[in-house]
RNA sequence: AGGGGUGUAGCUCAAUUGGCAGAGCGUCGGUCUCCAAAACCGAAGGUUGGGGGUUCGAGACCCUCCGCCCCUG
């Protein structure tokens, strides 16, 4: 028998339309969770349809956290989602309620069990420099810059990932450090592995796809297009975290007449089912010590064993 | 029925007019340390509708059959 800990978690991971997140409530409502969000755009306030956000009802069930508190105009980041979860986790425990961090953005777990590299934030002016470089200049020539001043950051690098070379230059340029250097020192846990249970649901790839594509049509009944079009009406940059979300490009499309929104949902779900192979590849590979779920514990969340946890 | 067009990867289409069948998308696999629903990397996939002919060589030219589209009756 395992000794209850002192400071227990359960941690859910799994790919979009897995059914974690009602997993997520059933557990919550049996021993007092707090259900903590970790998706990167369902911490987005303007989109809760289109990111399968719980629901108003769902809510009032038990409580929620980081879920549509950050607003369109603002790039939110793993960074940001350490400090926030931390916080959201000890508040949990301070008012005697067991964390429950539910979602499918792989680094944000890594953010939270591993903890980031203590690299410094960068200065802003800094970082809209190289972002504005990124958008005149191909990736390769950034590489080239960045395998002058930082060959060893550069030789980890992909010459054609401008994303990662943007974010090794303003590393350099505002810490005047390298980043491979800053990667050297190992970032902090926000959560102790020993002290979670960590979960994982993997769906049934067979059937996954169909489940993805009926859950968009229900998006759709439920109002996604007028979502997608409060969105567009805000005048927000396209180069916004929250408008690289699924199906905002295909339904915004479909509003500006480019595109049948039979065509834009058939889009959508594409765009949604690649992601969710990409989430199931990064689970594969950086959560093979985690407990998956079988298909019945997922149908009958009351069998979950939580004996480890102390509940 | 007659006339015209068309048929190439799962889909949309290329192939310098007779010289090694390709691309985009999709599919599949992978990478991942502060935009991650992001940004990238790789792979598979073809009896060129069927059959015959001309040619050193045919996706292309000829004959024939089949499918689809348009026009005329």
């Amino acid at each position: 028998m395992k000794c209850p800990q002192k400071q227990p978690a359960i941690v859910i991971a799994g790919p979009t339309a897995s059914g974690k997140s009602r997993l997520a409530l059933a557990l919550a409502e049996r021993c007092a969770g707090v259900v903590i969000n970790a998706d990167s755009m369902q911490v987005y306030r303007e989109l809760s349809i289109l990111t399968a956000r719980p629901t108003a009802q769902e809510e009032a069930r038990t409580p929620h956290a980081l879920y549509g508190f950050v607003g369109a105009g603002e790039g939110y980041s793993a960074g940001r989602y350490a400090l926030d979860a931390a916080r959201a986790i000890a508040e949990a425990h301070s008012g005697g309620r067991l964390p429950i961090v539910v979602g499918g953005t792989g680094l944000y777990f890594k953010a939270l069990l591993e903890g980031l590299s203590p690299v410094p934030a960068i200065e802003p002016d800094v970082r809209a420099h190289w972002r504005g470089q990124a958008l005149l200049l191909p990736a390769v020539e950034l590489y080239a810059i960045l395998a002058c001043r930082d060959p060893v950051t550069a030789a980890r690098l992909m010459p054609t990932d401008p994303q990662r070379i943007v974010r090794a230059l303003e590393v350099l340029d505002s810490t005047g450090r390298s980043l491979a250097e800053w990667q050297r020192t190992p970032g902090t846990p926000v959560l102790a592995e020993h002290t979670a249970l960590r979960l994982l649901v993997l769906p049934d790839r067979t059937t996954h796809a169909a489940i993805i594509d009926a859950r968009f049509d229900a998006m759709l009944a439920a109002g996604a297009l007028a979502e997608v079009g409060r969105l567009l009406a805000l005048g927000l940059s396209d180069e916004l975290p929250i408008m690289r979300a699924l199906g905002v490009a295909p339904l915004a499309a479909a509003i500006a007449g480019k595109l049948a929104l039979s065509e834009a949902a058939a889009r959508a779900k594409a765009e949604t089912r690649q992601f969710s192979k990409r989430q199931i590849t990064w689970c594969k590979r950086n959560m093979i010590t985690w407990k998956q779920l079988s298909t019945q514990e997922m149908e009958n969340p009351g069998g979950v064993d939580l004996s480890f946890i102390g509940r």
